[in-house]
DNA sequence: GGGCTATCTTGATCTTGGTCAGAAATGAAA
DNA sequence: TTTCATTTCTGACCAAGATCAAGATAGCCC
């Protein structure tokens, strides 16, 4: 962590939106093709090449929204005493930054591996959100969600046990990459044991043992930092309690 | 709460935003006159006569941004198990509803008091955001800011000991009162200890007692719902590490 | 006012999960 | 490979706070 660089933009871009394969999931998705390309001309990379990078901290300017392409990223609040809370993790295809629309950024971004950006600068959001109605409400929508999500993850750390947290988590690792088309049964988690715990409001010994119950129990098995959902009926019967009518909610707790 | 009613639509209008002392609170805040009367003439008002009123459900479409004119809203989430978390309290000036453009809320809205709201229809959301980009950026604003004070609560409930919450609690709506022109030294509080204790995920018996703890060591006094701040430099002291840079964030714990 | 129900407070006990300590495993660097 | 540092795991202990169980208080309706 002692030498932390900065992201870095990229050119010429490593991909158009119109080659992407996450294009569904991003935000001009239902655009018409001559809005798609109104908004892809606006569309900017940025990369880091390395695990603790930062993106923006508290308090930066807002600058632009992002999306992931590759790699990950975590969001992390800290108060004056050095505590930190980790508010999401994000991966492919999954958007972040908004919460910096109102007065800079209130939380700060993170690689936690070498991991490649799409970026909407601030201007364009403005400029475009005013351009095609399709996109201001995508972004009203997106906004809509996060805040969902981030009411879902309230539940989750006021009113369930470490282990059903945990349970959540991988699930929602789980969902979230079968919506890009992945099984969802290998996960490779991209970051440590104490990224998670801090995330689920716990200790990371607390991850450790629940892991290796876990494991022991056959629910699942757990190889370093690549889990496998060995039994995902019994991983859902630890969270089932908790599945609202909307689990679709429950399901994304990234945020950010 | 056997017998929850609904809110009703007030015609005509109790008070126009023109002689609104919350507006300089709301959403119209910073429109040009012109601009304003449009806005203006898009409200709605809608009251609720008692405590328990349901304004809208998880999984309601949405209708409306709501802000609060008189009295005070609770916000939860709810699993099927039948368990809530209340994820945020509305006192007046205050706006909410903001979860709900995705597809729909993914919470509940319930009156804990006699309620005048007033609404601003979705239509008029898309109408108006495309129309005055100054309200645009204000709903965008408005929404980060929620984005912000939900990561604000993760920390609060990931990161913080039971006394350290209700101090910060008690702080938060001190702040908002004074933002709206009250002292903040004598709140009323419009939610039962269970309800506090909910929103800060713990046990109604450790509100009780960490407030009769407070009160033996002078910082507050407690006369049933109504708290007096007796030594504002104590209470502080008690949240003292969590101050962030940017305090505004953690003061304002409401959300929606 | 008197009774009734809700809410709130307080005490006693128990449990979850945090903390501390050290061992094992992993991975990076030489 | 060997070394070193970091991460992860496991056990032992402890404390914050949940739960259980009465009472006390307050608000409400008649």
């Amino acid at each position: 962590m002692a030498n932390v660089s900065k992201f870095s933009p990229v050119r010429p871009m490593t991909l158009s939106c119109k080659d992407c394969s996450l294009a569904e999931l991003c935000l001009p998705r239902g655009l018409n093709p001559s809005e798609f390309d109104q908004f892809m001309s606006m569309v900017r990379q940025r990369a880091s090449r390395i695990s603790g990078d930062i993106l923006y901290r508290t308090g930066d300017t807002f600058r632009a929204i992002y999306a992931i392409k590759t790699g990950s990223i975590k969001t992390l609040v800290s108060s004056s005493d050095g505590e930190e809370q980790i508010t999401g993790f994000f991966m492919p295809g999954e958007l972040f930054g908004f919460d910096g629309l109102d007065y800079g950024h209130s939380c700060t971004a993170v690689a936690l591996e070498p991991t490649l950006l799409c970026e909407l600068p601030v201007a364009s959001v403005d400029e475009l959100a005013h351009q095609i109605p399709g996109l201001r409400r995508e972004i009203f929508r997106m906004m809509s969600r996060k805040l969902s999500e981030k009411q879902s993850m309230l539940f989750l750390l006021g009113r369930r046990k470490a282990d059903q947290r945990l349970a959540t988590f991988l699930l929602s690792l789980s969902t979230r990459m079968q919506y890009r088309g992945l099984s969802g049964n290998e996960i490779r988690l991209s970051m440590s044991r104490h990224d998670v715990a801090n995330y689920l409001g716990m200790a990371s010994e607390t991850v450790s043992r629940i892991l290796s119950r876990l494991s022991k129990e056959k629910v699942i098995s757990v190889n370093g930092r690549t889990v496998v959902i060995e039994n995902p009926v019994a991983l859902r019967a630890r969270v089932e309690p908790c599945i609202t009518p909307n689990a679709v909610t429950l399901d994304a707790v990234s945020t950010g």
